[in-house]
DNA sequence: CGATTTCAAGACCGATCGGTTCATATTTCG
DNA sequence: CGAAATATGAACCGATCGGTCTTGAAATCG
């Protein structure tokens, strides 16, 4: 005979808050004033809880910020798994991921930055837990990159002498860069101008 | 008359250590850690000064780190003078200009970042007083690169429907975002690939 | 009910932060 | 020499750091 509910229920108050809500609240200190830069008691505003419940949840604040990190990086992932949608167009789907990095390179958006590129400089080469991330992070983009530019090969649609993967690495550069000189001149016209002569460059 | 030394002489033990050197040594610890993760005790130590010392001479680190960005951009202004030098071959100066970032972008180099990118995300639109110097060094150097694709133009070494302005802007977003991705894979081949292949899109 | 668990609030911890001050030694000057 | 300036190193400052612990209320179970 099996035991109707096999796995123990917890006997005491259930937790009242929603941990991935929290961690996306602290992702958003994170994000705006960086990692060192962000002390305990704004996390707790921002998260809404007391040191006690927080440090119950996540450990430390370098675990809670490895969670809001990773956090970052799904989302940029899902969103370039919509814009590299292998149905679609490559070449539309390039223009959709330039796009968007326009949209979030300008005004309030654009002075916020990135938490990957800046927790790159902030803290690469001195956080193996970070190094593993951003490192993952920048190959998986390169590689899908990569592959809507040789599908829009395939299909005749690169600018003569393009070869795929090391335009990849070009256009990750200049996507990263675009994100450290939005952070002093988030100025839309200029980033949408810039990204589109840039892609003039590459695509027939 | 005139008293033979109008200027006064100060009159007690002068002072025994090179002030420029020091801003120096600082600069090299601000690069390697970012202005909050350096703490007074990392600045003395590299300094070789006493805390009474540095403080008379630089005020406070706030000052000397405004003093050590000034010092690695005009490092980074005399830099590219010589590079972009107006009597040399203009895509000759490109080359070098870039040939200087894969250099800087390889291994430990690579890996200690640039202090300018690594400001930028710590402190941009925090700070006024760097604000101020990023977006004026970002400025000038997207001028001196316009100037040089200019020239290259005038002499038909650019490929066509290149435009000087906006073809700067995107050397310059490529150049900062070498940075970036260097800090985590700072791979001197591929680097240097992937500036060839950069290249090979704008000039003839 | 009583056991159990989680909550918020805050006291508390040692360490470190940026910054000031002080005593003392040293080096230049008139 | 004696005044003036700078050097050092350590003591000292209040504030804040990340992190732990306690208290007492609240919520859920058997």
């Amino acid at each position: 005979m099996r035991r109707p509910t096999p796995v123990q229920l917890p006997r005491g108050r259930p937790r009242s808050f929603d941990t991935e809500a929290a961690v996306e609240r602290a992702m958003d200190v994170f994000w705006s004033r960086g990692y060192h830069a962000t002390a305990l008691p704004d996390l707790l505003r921002a998260t809404k809880l007391s040191r006690g419940s927080l440090y119950a949840a996540f450990g430390d604040k370098h675990s809670l910020f490895l969670r809001a990190l990773d956090r970052y990086i799904a989302d940029a992932m899902t969103r370039m798994d919509i814009e590299f949608d292998p149905c679609g167009d490559p070449v539309d789907g390039l223009r959709a991921y330039l796009a968007g990095y326009v949209d979030r390179n300008s005004g309030a958006n654009g002075r916020r930055g990135c938490l990957l590129v800046a927790t790159a400089m902030e803290l690469a080469g001195r956080d193996v837990d970070v190094d593993r991330r951003i490192g993952s992070f920048f190959k998986a983009m390169e590689a899908r990159v990569a592959a809507a530019l040789s599908r829009a090969k395939a299909a005749g649609q690169l600018a003569d002498g393009v070869e795929p993967s090391s335009a990849a690495r070009i256009l990750v550069c200049f996507v990263e860069g675009l994100r450290v000189v939005g952070k002093t001149a988030p100025t839309r016209i200029i980033s949408q101008a810039t990204v589109d002569a840039f892609l003039d460059r590459f695509i027939r």
